[in-house]
DNA sequence: CTCTTTTTGGTAACATGTTCTAAATTTCAC
DNA sequence: GTGAAATTTAGAACATGTTACCAAAAAGAG
């Protein structure tokens, strides 16, 4: 049983005049914690370059380590342990938040469904990069997967959940939580599925879009229902 | 990347005459088919002592070869991986098929529920035991997931949601293969999350209920909505 | 600048899943 | 029964994630 580091140490900067872009936490510490940013930069870009060079099976800690240019030692200061560092990649989520932001839409179902669609592309814009990372992610051992899984990890997508009833979209009594909670399950089984082959990429979108139609359909008023009906034959069209 | 060894063979016994319990499969080979099924036996049989006295870290290859009484090359030649051994353990069926055919109703959408309550009860009955079984499926790297995910490993399931369809229980052009999946798509994430720590005991039972109750209600026929309508409400006040 | 604290480098070590080899054993076919 | 084939055994070996240890280097405080 591994010993649990504090892992993830929030990023800072030096404290010099800087410019810093959208995103950047503030600069707190000195030049110290600089340079561990920097270190943690340099090694998540390292992974990247193993992972896109010679796929799943070339990122070993031995392999990273010489490839970021510091010791073995080096990765577990700064992240605890491998599936920290996959973590930290797969929750690097600007890119993103630009495209989501790109082309929002006002309806609060739509969305959800935008947001998803949005997702999915970018993953399927690299396919093998985040089929690793996700495969990664089921691969962790016990005590890391909360960081990515359970409503922490999944909060972006639970508050679209709730500022859809807060439009008052969801059916009287129904309990927006439970609702985002389904729709994690979803994407996450879908993401699960075709990380490891067993969904091609030409279907997951609509496998993804299909559930979560199934599982509004079951939980919005009864004005949007006929929406979503309509979405739920529109996937299945896709998939069939 | 591991060789794909021939795993999982079906099980066989001797030829003699002998009286077998229902769910053994025909004896097809000789002393030899006899001998490895009896050593499978005895692997599954250690691997089971194993976990429930020492947890789910204590399961290693050695520990269990040596428990078991073989060399540690048996259990990879007779399962092929620690995985397969997992897989075989939770894939034995026969105490869930013995409590749900005692209890089978006659709905088809009951009969959906009341297999879930069943597996989940067996499931509850010995927490240590099937949450090491469960965490161990996820941590399955690839190649064997297929055995136990996707349809293979789900078939009771799907057959399930065939039959409320063909009693015409589903609504017009919704696809039963579709609703199935994401019914699998909720329990093994029900699974999953009680078995890592994230959902307890108490609310396992419920939770799956509800993703149940929530696809099944955006795909069912509008006479049968109002008590899925109902089940998600009854689930909601369970979890409140 | 000097002293103290923190962090890294480098390396060994450990536990584990897995594979490999050769010898011994067992089963099968005749 | 006898020879051929399959299987187990024992042990070594390999790759990997992870931890431990200590010396060197870097940063901070005064």
């Amino acid at each position: 049983m591994p010993i649990k580091r504090s892992a993830l140490a929030r990023e800072t900067t030096t404290s010099e005049a800087e410019t810093f872009p959208q995103g950047e936490p503030l600069p707190v510490g000195g030049r110290r914690e600089a340079g561990k940013a920097e270190r943690r930069r340099t090694i998540i870009k390292a992974a990247r370059e193993l992972i896109r060079e010679t796929g799943n099976a070339g990122l070993s800690m031995r392999a990273l380590a010489a490839r970021a240019g510091v010791s073995l030692a080096t990765p577990y200061n700064l992240f605890g342990s491998k599936r920290a560092i996959v973590v930290a990649m797969l929750q690097d989520v600007r890119e993103f938040h630009e495209l989501f932001s790109a082309r929002r839409p006002t309806d609060p179902i739509d969305r959800i469904f935008t947001a998803l669609d949005t997702a999915i592309e970018l993953y399927l814009g690299d396919p093998p990069f985040y089929r690793t990372l996700w495969t990664a992610v089921f691969d962790a051992g016990e005590g890391v997967r909360e960081e990515i899984l359970g409503p922490k990890g999944d909060a972006f997508w639970r508050g679209l959940v709730d500022e859809a009833a807060a439009a008052g979209a969801l059916r009287e009594g129904v309990n927006p939580n439970f609702i985002g909670q389904y729709l994690d399950f979803i994407r996450r089984s879908a993401m699960f599925e075709w990380a490891v082959g067993l969904i091609p990429a030409e279907r997951l979108a609509a496998t993804a879009r299909l559930g979560y139609a199934l599982i509004l359909a079951g939980a919005v008023t009864d004005d949007r229902r006929a929406n979503l009906v309509a979405a739920v034959a529109d996937a299945q069209s896709c998939l069939a």
